[in-house]
DNA sequence: AGCACGCCGACT
DNA sequence: GTCGGCGTGCTC
């Protein structure tokens, strides 16, 4: 037998399967999917075995035997596998790199070369071999090496040449003669947790015998004999010695007389072991939430691939329905997964699918240890859960029949992958669904006008893929077979029980559910003009009006949320002299000033210099930190109430783990009375005593060069007016804009996604936008600025070139242009972009055209990055 | 990505 | 005349 593999080096020349031979004793372990080490050149690689067959396609003297299987299972499954193939087509990233991707950080190989004393020179070297002409017979400092190495086993050759540093010659002279031997070591980056045990070895009576047989002096060891009769079961080794105040010794001693085991044991490292989670029943569901809910299961029942685009308002009840369709589909025997944005996955969310199911969930998320989310991760692989919930990247859960995906707060943008692959987790959702006939729940107030696009029409919102990639090579127009694929567009299925990518053969049915359940009204939307604020002498950043509102919710004891969309805002340092603006030395970016560290620092590359007093140009004082950070609302805040109480969360007091949530309970605990904070206090929280929100820039965002800016506006605007009166009390929200007839604002302000929808689309559709059409966005970098003009003028051309051979389609190159951001790290940005109808996928397009400027990515150090549905045109 | 093979400048 | 520069190509 024989497999197809795929080894652990990024790169156009290697992004594609090698064939390795499967020696007798590893057939059974051997699987697709299984991560394997294989000699590739001189070296050892790991890589992840794609294929089984029972032939070569390479020449068989050639083919080299597969050195070692990594795992006991293989970490991902064959479907997974196909998927990663998908991404690497769909988004154009090279193979490996997408299947890394699915892996917890925890398994990514890390290389160390060893030494070994040889074994045939166990006893004595042969120093005939060597060299003639130089004198190194027995020099002492090499016996002294063979005999480190030999008390160590191996050495790791870096460690070896530093210890022995002034004779590494004698070091290398070692090796070459064959008296040290080289081991190649593909190792783990964190390793399973083992935790030292104890076993006892008899029944409780034997135990108590024993203890009977010791002699008077050892009192210790006879304690811990009654102790296990007592407590019969295995105990880590730590807590009995806590238990009992004992040392290890006395432990050791009865391991010795062969009465007990003390043993490592893998344990599990988990983050929410110490709390205890209240179990939830079902609620009953209100009559849309049924109607909504029965769709969802009866689609689960049927086992049956459908997407569903569930648009409910803030507060009515999308998490219940979610909690229900899970229990259905768990009780069909399959497997659940959930998407939250990173940001939402507070404890409290965590605590409700906990109540419900118990240890049945796994949680996967970025602020858990590397170790920790990979004991989550193999709790799934082993099958001991059957809900995982977790940000993005969790879609690539090892389970094997997924019945239900959800993605919740669809229209987040976190969602997709600013690295490659630079995945949309909800199109993968999608296409994973679809391998396991799977339902898709796209749940949002506000849905991306991506996923309502999927609603309006009978076409599926994707294009079938991949288009062959055997068939991209050089030529100046496009390969045939590329062409062929591309205008039929016909669905790359290849049949099998999984694993078979389709695109949904239907649209997206829609769901709406517009009542909150608690029959609660949504919060009264003031619109502040700060434009008319300033012509009646207010330079506050407070309107007049949210001012009052603001004294009168302290005099009532309730509680407010401040809301300062800071995208789009910089707090920038200028010299109001000179008009001197600190700027990073390596990035075309002004820096931002941080107070908490007295630093400005650049965002891109992390550049930071001391906090300035004189400005460095023209030596005037008045050099002043500009734009609105909440630091100084904080402040002003403080002046105009004085004594109030101000919980402010931003990138500077939530960098430390846990601080988020900290800062929340506080919240929650009426401790505060200001919830001060950038978008993270947008996103789900629930405070019963909120009963005032006050967006302070509402438009910042809007005036970035972005076809997004609305949506995004709409979209922050909507969820934040959501947070205030959820309960008991009612709620009010003021929006302070310089642009109150903004129809974004105004439809926020109303809480009508229609009208939004409907204005925005008719926008996008006149512009040729997203989701109309489609954008590929490809940028170029590199150190010196005509080499990369050149080269982003010829890439432009080459796809034009390309573009007019697939004529009719309607394929448009624009560019090429200088980046937003024009330099980072030093390196000169320049991007093309391409847009087009989503008819049509032209990813081959992109990776042929791509594909010509190889050599000068690799002569001259240019790069050459591609995004597929971009989400940050910058 | 590494690493080796291979054809042109400044040195023993 | 060699040592060594990194351009080019391969790794099952």
């Amino acid at each position: 037998m024989y497999a197809k593999v795929i080894v652990d080096v990024p790169a156009k020349q290697t992004n594609r399967a090698f064939d390795y031979f499967i020696p007798e004793k590893m057939r059974e372990w051997v699987l697709v999917g299984s991560r394997v080490g294989v000699p590739f050149g001189p070296r050892k690689l790991q890589g992840f075995v794609v294929g089984l067959q029972d032939h070569v396609d390479y020449d068989p003297a050639k083919v080299k035997p597969i050195a070692e299987v990594m795992d006991l299972y293989p970490p991902l499954t064959p479907d997974l596998v196909e998927l990663a193939r998908w991404i690497s087509h769909t988004y154009l990233c090279h193979e490996i790199t997408a299947l890394q991707a699915m892996i917890p950080g925890a398994l990514k190989a890390k290389y160390e070369r060893h030494v070994k004393v040889a074994d045939k020179m166990a006893g004595e070297r042969n120093v005939e071999k060597q060299d003639i002409g130089q004198h190194i017979m027995s020099l002492p400092v090499q016996d002294e090496i063979i005999q480190y190495v030999r008390e160590k086993g191996s050495v790791e050759i870096e460690t070896l040449l530093q210890k022995f540093a002034t004779d590494s010659g004698s070091v290398k002279q070692l090796i070459l003669e064959g008296t040290l031997v080289e081991v190649q070591l593909i190792k783990d980056r964190m390793a399973t947790k083992k935790v030292l045990t104890v076993i006892p070895l008899e029944e409780p009576p034997q135990l108590l015998e024993w203890a009977e047989q010791l002699p008077g002096r050892s009192a210790k060891q006879k304690e811990v004999l009654q102790y296990l009769a007592g407590h019969p079961y295995p105990i880590k080794l730590s807590e009995l010695l806590n238990e009992l105040s004992i040392s290890a010794s006395t432990v050791k001693g009865l391991a010795e007389k062969g009465w007990l085991d003390i043993q490592e044991i893998e344990v599990f490292r988990d983050p929410y072991a110490e709390r205890y989670f209240r179990r939830t029943e079902p609620l009953p569901l209100m009559p849309e939430q049924q109607q909504v809910f029965s769709r969802i299961s009866q689609a689960v029942l049927d086992v049956r691939h459908q997407v569903f685009l569930l648009q409910g308002v803030t507060g009515s009840g999308k998490t219940e329905v979610y909690l229900q369709s899970i229990q259905t589909c768990l009780d069909q025997g399959r497997e659940a997964i959930v998407l939250v944005p990173e940001i939402s996955l507070t404890p409290q969310m965590v605590e409700r699918f906990k109540g419900r199911f118990g240890n049945l969930v796994a949680v996967l998320h970025s602020r858990l240890s590397h170790g920790e989310r990979y004991d989550e991760w193999r709790k799934i692989m082993l099958k001991q859960v059957s809900v995982v919930i977790g940000a993005r990247s969790a879609i690539f859960a090892p389970f094997t029949r997924i019945g239900l995906i959800i993605i919740d707060e669809e229209h987040e943008s976190s969602y997709k992958q600013e690295e490659s692959p630079k995945y949309h987790a909800r199109d993968v959702a999608v296409a994973r669904a679809g391998q396991h006939h799977a339902v898709v729940v796209l749940g949002s107030a506000t849905p991306s006008l991506e996923s309502m696009y999927g609603t309006m029409r009978e076409n599926p919102i994707r294009t079938p893929e991949p288009v062959s990639m055997a068939a991209v090579i050089g030529g100046n127009s496009l390969t045939e077979a590329v062409r062929t694929d591309i205008v039929n567009a016909a669905p790359a299925s290849k049949s099998g029980q999984i694993g078979a990518i389709q695109q949904p053969g239907a649209r997206f049915e829609l769901l709406t559910m517009q009542n909150r359940v608690e029959g609660r009204p949504l919060p009264r939307v003031h619109i502040i003009d700060m434009r008319e604020e300033l012509r009646e002498g207010n330079r506050s950043m407070f309107s007049r009006s949210l001012y009052k509102a603001i004294e009168e919710r302290l005099h009532k004891k309730e509680q407010i949320v401040l809301l300062l969309n800071r995208r789009g805002y910089s707090t920038f340092v200028m010299c109001r002299t000179c008009g001197y603006v600190a700027q990073c030395p390596h990035c075309d970016i002004s820096l931002t000033f941080h107070q908490s560290s007295h630093a400005i620092r650049c965002h891109y590359c992390g550049y930071a210099e001391r906090e300035v007093t004189v400005c460095p140009s023209c030596t005037s004082e008045h050099i002043r930190h500009f734009g609105t950070g909440t630091q100084r609302v904080e402040e002003e805040l403080s002046k105009l109430f004085p004594g109030i109480r101000v919980i402010r969360m931003d990138v500077d007091t939530t960098t430390e783990k846990g601080s988020h949530e900290k800062w929340l309970t506080l919240f929650g605990n009426r401790q505060a009375d200001v919830l001060l904070g950038t978008q993270m206090v947008a996103k789900g929280l629930d405070f019963p005593h909120v009963t005032l929100v006050g967006a302070l820039a509402a438009d910042t965002v809007l005036n970035l060069p972005d076809f997004r800016a609305a949506e995004r506006t709409f979209q922050l605007l909507t969820q934040v007016a959501g947070r205030a009166g959820r309960h008991e009390l009612p709620g009010e929200v003021f929006v302070q804009t310089y642009a109150p007839e903004h129809y974004s604002i105004i439809s926020a302000s109303k809480h009508d996604y229609n009208s939004f929808k409907d204005r925005e689309m008719t926008l996008r559709k006149f512009h040729e936008y997203p989701p109309f059409h489609r954008l590929i966005l490809i940028t170029l970098s590199h150190e010196q600025i005509p080499l990369l003009m050149r080269t982003a003028e010829s890439l432009a051309a080459r796809l034009k070139e390309l573009a007019k051979s697939l004529a009719p389609l309607p394929i448009e190159i624009l560019g090429p242009v200088a980046s937003p951001i024009a330099r980072i790290k030093d390196r000169y940005r320049f991007q093309c972009m391409i847009k087009y109808r989503g008819e049509a996928s032209i990813s081959g397009l992109v990776q042929q055209a791509v594909a010509s400027f190889e050599d000068v990515e690799r002569q001259h150090k240019l790069t050459i990055s591609i995004d597929v549905d971009p989400q940050v045109l910058m």
